[in-house]
DNA sequence: ATAAACTTTCAATAACTTTTGAAAGTTCAG
DNA sequence: CTGAACTTTCAAAAGTTATTGAAAGTTTAT
């Protein structure tokens, strides 16, 4: 394949992919071009490669920012702002996690901590089957806040790396 | 706080959440309801409580059986279906991971195989940042991919069990 | 074979999300 | 200060996704 097709055709496939991951189309197209783009590009540029508009670009791109995953680049001499992505993919991930952690679990586990104590008597099947739920949800939210702390902690060799020894993966 | 108002928060709170996860909000509103069921419900007692329409309730609890995550009751002596959802949050969370899995990482690793080999000159910067980028997304993505696999086929004591221990999370 | 009890489908429509582009805002060199 | 170069905002339009409800289909009891 050309480097040209295969270009488009990651852009708009990571597109898709984004979809289902909270992100949305455009932003990860952009998130797409940053990524294969040795040096950083300008709104402009951007605006051209996905034939978008400028106030799509600027959503989008502070959204990315937001998340961590692109930079501002200031270019001396130049008036002006470039855009640029972390290229490393376990950072990417790591990022990602971190985000989704945020914007996710933690607001969960106080609203569970709210839901946990109903009122009523416990050998009332509705009472003790609402509560077993929570409960049981909770604890799986804890352990999972928790470990995903250490992880996004952890050193990113350290990170994966011990988790696929563990797991019988194979390291390159 | 009273159950009535309990449950009617969870089934919200529920619902908000499973957005964030590829799981539209009526789908994970009756699965919200059907966790804190002590008994399978019926289609007419979900229409019932989450006050959806018909046709609704059959799309979203045929993708929730779709996703393994609730099953078909049959009551001796009833005409109607009733439904159930699994209630063992791990094993939840599994099948979660093995759906999501074979939906997205799935497809992708093919796509990125096809996207790994583009002709042209390795000395160009523009051909070596995207080869660089996409082989670096393939390792991640295999990596993923094996593990993932191995959570999935673990027992649900050892799968997360061993996890926390290696992380330094407490178990209970 | 019939009809009642139930489930499934699907086209119309409602609700929600994304995109555009023009206007407003900001920054900076001269 | 002024105006050119650039960035940001936002309301209207386009696009996408979810919901309804009535019609079609299926199953079961008699």
């Amino acid at each position: 394949m050309q480097l040209a097709e295969a270009k488009a055709k990651f852009i708009a496939d990571w597109g898709r992919f984004g979809t289902n991951w909270g992100i949305n189309r455009t932003m990860a197209q952009i998130h797409a071009l940053l990524l294969i783009s040795p040096d950083p590009l300008s709104a402009d540029e951007v605006m051209e490669e996905l034939s978008i508009s400028r106030g799509n670009v600027n959503m989008n791109v502070r959204e990315l920012i937001d998340w961590g995953l692109v930079q501002k680049v200031i270019v001396p001499g130049e008036r002006k702002e470039f855009f640029t992505a972390e290229k490393d993919i376990w950072k990417v991930a790591r990022q990602i996690v971190k985000e989704r952690k945020k914007r996710e679990l933690d607001l969960m586990i106080p609203v569970l901590k709210e839901l946990s104590d109903v009122e009523g008597d416990k050998r009332d099947k509705a009472v003790k089957t609402f509560t077993d739920t929570i409960n049981n949800i909770r604890k799986f939210s804890d352990q999972a806040d928790r470990t995903l702390d250490t992880m996004i902690r952890a050193d990113e060799h350290w990170f994966l790396g011990s988790l696929m020894k563990l797991f019988g993966g194979k390291r390159d």
